[in-house]
DNA sequence: ATCGGGCGCTAACCCGATTTAGCAACGGAC
DNA sequence: GTCCGTTGCTAAATCGGGTTAGCGCCCGAT
């Protein structure tokens, strides 16, 4: 159906020249091995006109190198949450010339073996194991045959594989301040976790986290969690739940709820008790999921960098695999990116009594 | 770092056979060749010692086939609303063995030029040319050199390309079906779009199409759209504006929203309006985002089967693959998959006047 | 004894590149 | 005139498989 593809032989004959000088020549190497001004210009002019490109498999087997990374999660890709993550990771490994290989685990782990055996049979050059949601997981043996990065993932044993994860404390942190700066003191509560770093759902980093870094900012301004309300589960309908059992008892002035779904369900609480946001109660929270400034009012929330957290995992796999020698002593560096604050419509001071 | 490879020629001595009868009998045509049981055996045996692998890489070099399929969509891995498409995708392509490229365009063309290169340059064994958004995009001329499918997406001219799309008319009837059964005659009104076929956002298949099936539906049904107000882009914002804007002279009995973002403005419009769903107002709408879930009623959607879209789509590639002679004459069909209903608790009989 | 034919396997070429080793031609020094 | 060093290029091996053509052997038939 296609015309077959033009091959270097077929540059090298166009220019007059062999296969190995058209190689030399195209991969730069023609001045230094001594090819003349003239052969370097007939062999470019050749290769520019019947718009030569190489075979990319076939350079793969000779080099071992397939310009490709394979791309591992346990449900990123379909999760609706992290499309961004792969869009970064897309576009940084775009611009050095490489392709995704995209592969889903669902978790399963004799499937992550399988993906990761199918990827290397197809060489490719690194990978990167993401997970979902930050946490920490098992490092499957298979990973050592070719440079690797986690990302939102902490490895459970010590391995000389980096990471790359949100920043959580810094940005519990972040969203205390919030509250403190616009004049909150007392009758803040927390939705999804706390008070202590043990009421947390299970597996889940960034609830410690969060937690660290809000207590943290709390603390050194000598101001309390007035409580603190665990969900299950990080859903609409938990916080919700816990909001409203909360209203049943309190009052409160401000809720540091622990992701936007969580939010989203503790608004509904809200309103049904007549309560108005902000000028009752405050609301800050976490994540930047797009219903974040689909409801009203908008919500102030420390953002997820996905698309940044995609673009640094293909950063430090990169340097990982320009890496000489893998030292299985070495202990993998955590990298922590930022996670910034979305300034909405969700906090005011807190109400003149 | 990590041990050579397993080649066939290692299977091949340690089997004591040559490469050519190791090939043979780990290929599946060693019984048609007359290779003895015994042969068979120790070959067999030996790749399972060695735990031998084919090296991809190599055998796409000579067969030209590199068991992978590239999946180019403008922003699809992107956008968290087509995950799934990915994901069905994905298990589609791994159940027959099969890798997927992943790329987006971002909607630059020539982008996409380079990303098809690319991918042809890696040899992918076909295409999916995938669209976020239902529409009809120019097919380019680069992806004539494998066997591609157009998803989410219909050619502007006509192609020999085969295309996967929801079917969106049938949706649409569906959806006012919902509420004629419900008892609905009178006050129902459209959101997003119409009530003309040109009364539609730019360059949206969807909403053409689900205004067909709706006046469709109706009009056999002998009832009347009894308004409808347009929306420029299907947001929340938009929603709630041409919901407000409609309370302001009329009282619905049923809004059809074109897509859940809208119902969830249209909800607040309603909520402030003092109106409830369902009790005053029943709301049906498209998509099956995550917040028809979420937001409160529960809301009935007709859903976009993005996974099923996903699978199809790889389903139709392969069966383009299989053919033998690519007919430039013929003509695409179109494969429409089936938009199922998702009841919840938005929808109840009209109130008593 | 010779020939023909089936059986069981292998040598050798191919895919499309990279890379190593080395060859021919030329010029300058002695 | 010989030797040596440079210059400018190429033959051939290589990566790891798939595939074609055909080789040796044994057996029965002539």
């Amino acid at each position: 159906m296609s015309p077959r593809r033009v091959t270097l032989a077929d540059v090298a004959k166009a220019a007059g020249v062999s296969r190995t000088t058209a190689s030399l020549v195209l991969s730069g190497r023609g001045r230094e091995l001594r090819i003349s001004q003239d052969v370097e210009q007939r062999v470019l002019r050749a290769a520019d006109e019947l718009e030569y490109r190489p075979n990319i498999v076939s350079v793969g087997l000779r080099t071992g190198t397939s310009r490709t990374i394979g791309f591992v999660s346990d449900t990123v890709a379909t999760s609706r949450l992290a499309g961004d993550m792969i869009k970064g990771a897309l576009e940084a490994a775009r611009d050095r010339g490489f392709m995704l290989f995209i592969g889903e685990t669902e978790g399963d782990a004799e499937l992550e073996r399988l993906l990761l055996q199918t990827m290397h049979d197809r060489q490719v050059d690194g990978l990167i194991l993401a997970s979902m949601f930050t946490r920490a997981i098992k490092v499957p043996k298979a990973i050592t045959a070719a440079p690797a990065v986690l990302l939102n993932a902490l490895p459970k044993q010590p391995t000389p594989l980096p990471a790359v994860l949100p920043d959580e404390v810094e940005a519990g942190r972040r969203a205390a301040r919030v509250l403190l700066e616009a004049g909150h003191r007392d009758g803040i509560h927390l939705i999804g976790a706390g008070p202590g770093l043990r009421d947390v759902p299970p597996e889940s980093v960034a609830a410690v986290e969060r937690l660290v870094g809000i207590r943290e900012a709390l603390g050194e301004a000598g101001v309390k969690v007035a409580g603190a309300r665990t969900c299950p589960d990080w859903q609409p309908e938990y916080g919700f739940a816990a909001t409203r059992d909360l209203l049943h008892t309190i009052r409160p002035r401000a809720l540091i709820c622990f992701n936007d779904r969580i939010a989203m369900g503790a608004y509904q609480a809200l309103d049904d008790a007549g309560l108005k946001v902000p000028g009752d109660v405050s609301v800050v929270s976490f994540d930047d999921h797009p219903i974040a400034s689909w409801i009203r009012p908008t919500l102030t929330t420390v953002a997820l960098p996905h698309y940044e957290l995609g673009r640094t995992a293909v950063d430090v796999l990169f340097a990982e695999i320009g890496r000489e020698h893998a030292d299985a002593e070495r202990v993998g560096e955590v990298h922590r990116v930022p996670m910034p604050l979305r300034s909405r419509e969700s906090i005011a001071p807190p109400p003149a009594d």
